[in-house]
DNA sequence: TTAAATTATACCCTAAAAGGTATAATTAAT
DNA sequence: ATTAATTATACCTTTTAGGGTATAATTTAA
């Protein structure tokens, strides 16, 4: 099984901006309409995810999926 | 069935990077790994991706999903 | 230190994504 | 106008994401 990386973009997004706004996340199971389960399968990285359930917490932060070039910070942690 | 958006960002970005590159979407779904199929719904705007498939076709384009600030131009769009 | 709250892990089930194939429609080439 | 190539649609099957629930671990508060 593809190993999970907590600290890719999307999870590091969802729990930074979790926190700075104090929330729990039950709270934003519940605001967001998503399944608690999926908020901590987002939050640890979980490799495969369906794009419109993310957006669906991204929105809630006003935020949304898009295609931008990788960085070098990125391209660097690949391999591993 | 939630109707498709052929013009969002993920969607516009591969067809016009294919494009740019010459190759037809057999030939991307042969480079990349993914489905015909998946390349298919991809570009005409299926709204719920699986985002580690997503990311196999941007990769190739040096590119991938992140949380991006929503535009004004998305927003305006949004309701219809 | 204990208790309470929050987060993580494990199980099962259902719904749907992804892929294959076949066919139709559209576009490009001659 | 015909033909060939590319793209789109439809049907079916397999795989797995997401959700629910229960339990364990961890963090926070008292």
């Amino acid at each position: 099984m593809k190993e999970w990386d907590r600290h890719n973009a999307i999870s590091d997004f969802v729990r930074t901006s979790r926190k700075d706004s104090k929330m729990t996340q039950s709270e934003l199971s519940d605001l967001t309409g998503v399944g608690l389960r999926f908020v901590r399968d987002l939050e640890q990285g979980k490799p495969n995810l369906m794009t419109d359930k993310v957006n669906q917490v991204l929105l809630f932060f006003g935020h949304q999926l898009t295609p931008t070039p990788i960085s070098d910070e990125t391209r660097r942690n690949m391999g591993e």
